[in-house]
DNA sequence: ATAATAAATGTAATAGTATAACATTACTAA
DNA sequence: TTAGTAATGTTATACTATTACATTTATTAT
């Protein structure tokens, strides 16, 4: 992948939730940070489908798993996701996605498909950088920039 | 202004409401459709101040102006500013904020202050052509894109 | 003018999203 | 092992947004 992607929705989640898996341990080990046996499962929950997932539906999966929990439970692993990069928050549908790549500190643009809900990525350094140039020449530094762009998937307008 | 802008804390607020109402009555004529006192009320609030309000916030500056109004009466009024390009949602915050531009159908950039809440727009066509031109090349089809910039503003960094 | 239609608003209830505050448990390092 | 820190549990509540249906106000055609 270059630069970006969108999930098909005929692929193989098994595979993917386990390079996720991966992945996750992996980069949890190198920034030294511990991904407990109840981020994993939450983080699992939410790589399991490309679609965006909302808190309380990670609960809904969690309770038929047998694993109650209350909501601060679930916001909580999704923080601490988030820090690390593992899981990117959509705020324009209030709902979360795993990140299967890894981007390090780059920001990141999502494309949300209106049509499938589906959720794919894109890296592209050009759009942060004319964000920032633009913003800097109005005297404003910038943070973090939320690029979230709604459409319809390559799929969906095939159909 | 050519592509954007920050707002000064010290401006002039009633000079630029006064505006923004002008704006609005003759945007609404052009478009054909009704600016009702309630309406314009609304806007005149978010207007008042150049910060993300929240809906409840506007409900609250009702009450205390006497005239008491349920949730869902605000958030009719905001899709309604919204649909015509007077106000605009940030999803990152769950607010909005009263746009004094004229965009007419071009997407704008937010610049969200961490430290003062002040809230500006640009408007870079770069960059939502950049978007499209990388989407499109994932078959992605763009219909909206939401790009919120949290950072700090010239007048809180220099503070 | 007035009836028919459409648009806007009122009213009440509730759904959906997120956090605060404090207690307890589990891990880490001296 | 004990002190300290990080993670989780528990309960309650705050905040944001929408559904459903009734009523009023404005517009259009007759």
């Amino acid at each position: 992948m270059a630069s970006g992607s969108f999930p098909r929705p005929e692929h193989d989640h098994q595979r993917c939730v386990a390079r996720l898996v991966r992945h996750a341990e992996q980069l949890c080990i190198k920034a030294d940070v511990r991904l407990t046996a109840q981020r994993l499962a939450i983080l699992k929950i939410i790589g399991s489908s490309h679609k965006a997932t909302g808190a309380y539906d990670v609960l809904e999966v969690m309770a038929k798993q047998g694993q109650r929990a209350a909501p601060i439970t679930v916001y909580r692993a999704l923080d601490f996701l988030m820090s690390v990069g593992l899981v990117h928050r959509i705020s324009s549908l209030n709902a979360f996605i795993a990140c299967h790549h890894n981007h390090g500190s780059n920001p990141v643009q999502l494309l949300i498909c209106k049509a499938c809900g589906g959720v794919g990525e894109l890296e592209l350094p050009a759009v942060t950088h004319a964000l920032k140039e633009a913003a800097g020449k109005a005297g404003f530094s910038v943070d973090e920039p939320v690029v979230e762009v709604t459409g319809v998937c390559a799929h969906c307008c095939a159909a």
